[in-house]
RNA sequence: GCCCCUGUGGCGGAAUUGGUAGACGCGUCCGACUCAAAAUCGGAUUCCGCAAGGAGUGCUGGUUCGAUUCCGGCCAGGGGCACCA
């Protein structure tokens, strides 16, 4: 689907015969261009800058061998921003590095038979090439990779900080277990209830990780999204949801006497206390230690709980997973009813890390309860009674109510509203008392849960601790950091590598110097990219993670630009790891990025042979015969086209950027990628979609060609006089500037590109009017002032054909470093401007007026029109409206 | 199941946020240049209608002088969370 460059034309523009243009050849220009720019250092930031700063950043790269289009699109848009703003006169902090850490390393090294730092390291020498040949102002003198030591030996210091500052917890987690890989794995690993790679049924196992408390910040995280403005509201949504506040009440039950004197007692939380007269049980977890005192003595118990923890805990599990419970033979007593006994089961639906990890069930409002209730015959009782419906004729059968309503056979309840019931229960259980202590108090629960951050895995940065027998577990000294990774790793075994190594894990304690063992598991590589973008303000401290003083002058991230895929995870740790910093003094601020724009995925068509086959685009010839688009193979044999998808390896519509790059130019893929779609929503690559930003890029390079020919030299000042048509051609640059102007700010790439195509046309235009006329000097500068403005205005999208263009204009130094075009206002608004005229909501005719006409002159003037006058019909107008600038509707 | 977003020509999309619906581009068609093709340039392109004119922003009702925009109901597509008590 390659289309073939270079053949020349004579080109037949007007009568005016500008002989000057040959077709732009971006691939020579593209690398003189960026070897100037990097020979000035005009990309490199520099601290003894007064202007005011922005940081732009792009969600950096993880090294996986080759740049595609979903990067090109990222960092395409990134660069808008950082030049536009260069040209607006900021210091621009717009740095690249490497997210250089993770499981596909180890993957390709073991099928290599290689070691993985020397395939990411390969991979990011390859993949700078190619960042490189797209033409991004990026400042290369502060790049990172996260496998460097001298980046992770910071990450390590941090850790034990956070340890000291109460920010990290060593617990038991219960975990994916991978029996044949002996690893963790997380819950995306977990396909069908079975290991991704090794294909084994997955276990439940407890074991000891270190964890992030980032619950203990969750309140603060909430808070804080209200004052992101900056941030798209369905991040902020999916991150609300996602931290899951709810207010609830716990309260205690009194156990029944029944040889469980030991466990008098059982706390449940819910959100529900108002619909506790509907109660039918009680249930645990079957992880809880209630459950488990429980099977000790009792068998069949045990081998349920042992049933139940079998059974993985992937969503798709879940769903199909039926309710199932075990009587313990216990018994509750309702705390508003000592009569009142409710049995208390181990059912399997119950979820030890939330609340207690003990619930009552109300099964007429609940619909798991209700499912549970009507497989073990325990029966229901509505107690919230729908808005008019009579309470006689309210029954549940199959589908639990969960909506408001008014309180029924609730004792003292009944009447009250659902808030006032809720009320109601939390006022008399927290001054009731069971035992001395208050029955129930009100609590504010979360569904985020602390992040673990433990993977048994070698290529992650190692977690600084010592295990000793005596001593427990000890930091690693400072003197003694970083803890490097061992090199030459055995990773064709299964497990953990760090943990095979004959020697590494062997180190004294720092205690106690006795024999004592690494901590072997690594961090997860969230860690590493929660903080990547503070220790770019400074990457050259040595001593310390960041240097407050610079990166307080840079920090939050002015725009912050990458996928939605990392609406919560990354971006959430990113913040949670900001707070934690403040408090150990690294950063002066809680929110790492001030505006986030999140772009959407790159997408192409997908084509299938008649045998099923994905076929990739470039081994694709696409036609129209009689209106209808086909494919067909290099043989010839006609193909399925199919839906479009997100490029992907699987699908095979995959286009390379190298590819493109090479064929088209790095400005062409660029302004491609940023024209037609919103740059939130997906963009379709499509072949005709390049071939007309190449052609847009051809027509640039004549029309300035052209202008050139008119044009008065550099730095000429305005003549005296200004002819009615110079005029109109300064509107069109100063007006159509401004809005692209406009556009770039709020982030709108596609119309500033539309706004940017409409000047080319109008200049073209006038062009064409002036032709075989002499040039007046008036004229002569309107041309060279449209040219300029023209160059500076799509620089940011098109970096490499500005400069060309700059140059032939005359400049011997890059647009890179000239200031944004200087907009005059009265050049950028119309003096006289159209107004349609509607009758009776209908428009039937325009009005040309002066901008600031008087109300009563337009009234005048659309009442005088032909037209208005047909549609009005000799009716009287009953009603004339004005809006001025906008619209006139006549109402008769 | 809960929460959220989006529905506009043949296609991607635009509409100053209540004021000319379809900007800009892609595709298609017609024309110019050419022996021819490519490239380039000019024109047409929401639908119905020869035309005058009429209809039209998923469907449906409402508010308004005026609705793609605001409100109610429905339909379709997409996303997030998911046994969170």
């Amino acid at each position: 689907m390659l289309i073939e460059l270079g053949r020349c034309g004579p080109r037949n523009m007007g009568q005016i015969g500008f002989m000057h243009t040959e077709r732009y050849n971006p691939h020579d220009v593209e690398a003189k261009w960026q070897k100037i720019w990097n020979d000035r250092q005009t990309f490199v930031t520099r601290e003894d800058d007064a202007r005011p700063k922005y940081f732009v950043l792009e969600m950096f790269p993880y090294p996986s061998g080759r740049i595609h289009m979903g990067h090109v699109r990222n960092y395409a848009m990134g660069d808008v921003v950082a030049r536009y703003r260069r040209a607006r006169g900021f210091n621009v902090l717009h740095p690249m590095g490497w997210d250089a850490f993770g499981m596909p390393a180890e993957n390709a090294a073991r099928q290599n038979n290689s070691d993985p730092a020397a395939w990411t390291y390969a991979n990011i020498a390859a993949m700078r090439g190619q960042l490189k040949s797209m033409g991004l102002s990026l400042d290369w003198t502060r790049e990172i990779a996260t496998c460097d030591p001298r980046y992770y030996k910071h990450q390590q210091k941090m850790f034990l900080e956070f340890v000291k500052a109460g920010l990290v917890d060593r617990k038991q987690s219960r975990v994916n277990w991978d029996p044949v890989d002996q690893t963790v794995l997380a819950n995306e690993q977990v396909i069908d209830g079975r290991g991704w790679r090794s294909n084994a049924p997955v276990e439940q196992r407890e074991l000891t990780q270190w964890f992030f408390k980032i619950g203990s910040c969750a309140q603060e995280l909430l808070d804080a999204l209200d004052h992101l403005d900056r941030w798209p509201e369905k991040v902020r949504l999916m991150q609300k949801n996602w931290i899951g506040r709810s207010e609830g009440l716990l309260v205690r039950f009194a156990l029944a006497p029944a040889g469980a004197e030991e466990t008098p007692e059982i706390e449940i939380y819910t959100t529900r206390p108002d619909t506790l007269f509907g109660a039918k049980f009680i249930a645990v977890s079957p992880n809880h230690p209630l459950a488990r005192k429980a099977a000790g003595t009792n068998p069949a118990l045990s081998a349920f709980i042992a049933e139940c923890n079998r059974s993985g805990t992937s969503a798709a599990a879940l769903e199909t997973a039926e309710k199932k419970g075990f009587d313990t033979g216990l018994k509750a007593l309702h705390p508003f009813d000592a009569d009142w006994r409710l049995p208390v089961f181990v059912a399997n639906f119950v979820l030890m890390d939330y609340g207690t990890g003990a619930i009552f069930g109300c099964p007429a409002h609940d619909q798991r309860d209700l499912d549970f209730v009507n497989a073990y015959g325990l029966g229901v009782t509505p107690v919230v009674c729908p808005p008019d419906q009579p309470p006689a004729d309210f029954i549940i059968l199959k589908t639990a109510y969960e909506g408001d309503g008014r309180m029924i056979n609730s004792r003292f309840l009944d009447g009250m509203s659902v808030p006032e019931a809720k009320l109601e229960v939390a006022r008399r259980l927290e001054s009731a008392l069971l035992d001395n202590r208050p029955q129930a108090k009100r609590q504010v629960n979360f569904r985020l849960r602390d992040w673990g951050i433990s993977r048994q895995r070698y290529w992650g940065c190692p977690i600084p601790i010592i295990h000793c027998p005596d001593c427990g577990a000890v930091p690693v000294p400072d003197a003694d950091l970083p803890v490097v990774l061992p090199e030459h790793v055995n990773l064709a075994a299964p497990g953990n590598p760090l943990d095979h190594h004959p020697r590494w894990k062997h180190a004294a304690c720092p205690l106690c110097a006795k024999p004592a063992l690494r901590e072997t598991d690594t961090m997860d590589t969230f860690v590493d990219s929660s903080w990547y973008f503070a220790r770019f303000t400074d990457p050259w401290n040595e001593s310390a993670p960041t240097t407050p003083a610079i990166a307080n002058r840079w920090l939050p991230v002015d725009q912050y630009i990458g996928g939605i895929e990392h609406a919560i995870l990354h971006l959430l740790y990113s913040r949670f790891f900001t707070r934690a910093m403040q408090k150990t003094g690294h950063v002066g601020m809680s929110e790492p990025f001030e505006g986030l724009f999140t772009q959407g995925m790159v997408v192409h068509e997908t084509y299938k042979s008649a045998s099923g086959e994905w076929i990739a685009p470039k081994d694709v010839r696409l036609e129209i015969q009689s209106d209808i688009r086909k494919a067909f193979a290099p043989d010839g044999a006609e193909l399925v086209i199919g839906s479009i998808e997100k490029m992907s390896k699987s699908k095979k519509n995959i286009v390379d950027p190298d590819d493109i790059i090479q064929s088209w130019g790095a400005d062409t893929a660029r302004w491609f990628m940023l024209s037609d779609s919103p740059p939130d929503r997906d963009v379709i690559w499509s072949e005709e979609g390049v071939q007309g930003a190449g052609r847009y890029v051809q027509q640039v390079w004549r029309l300035i060609g052209a202008l050139c020919e008119l044009a008065c030299q550099p730095g000429g000042q305005i003549p005296p006089e200004v002819s009615a048509v110079s005029e109109n051609i300064r509107r069109a640059s100063h007006s159509h500037v401004k809005r692209v102007q406009d556009h770039i700010e709020r982030l709108r790439f596609n119309t500033a590109i539309a706004e940017i195509r409409k000047l080319t046309n109008a200049l073209n235009q006038f062009i064409d009017d002036i032709a075989n006329t002499p040039v007046p000097p008036d004229a002569a500068f309107a041309f060279r002032e449209a040219a300029e403005f023209l160059v500076r205005a799509f620089a940011p999208m098109m970096p490499h054909l500005a400069e060309a263009c700059w140059q032939q204009l005359g400049y011997s130094t890059p647009v890179a470093e000239a200031p944004w075009p200087e907009i005059e206002p009265r050049l950028a608004a119309s003096e006289r401007i159209t107004l349609p005229v509607q009758v009776n909501g209908k428009k039937r005719a325009e009005l040309s007026v002066d901008r600031d006409a008087d109300l009563k002159t337009i009234e005048a003037e659309a009442l005088a029109l032909e037209a208005v006058m047909q549609a009005m019909d000799g009716k009287p107008a009953k009603r004339i409206v004005v809006v001025p600038q906008r619209i006139v509707n006549v109402v008769t």
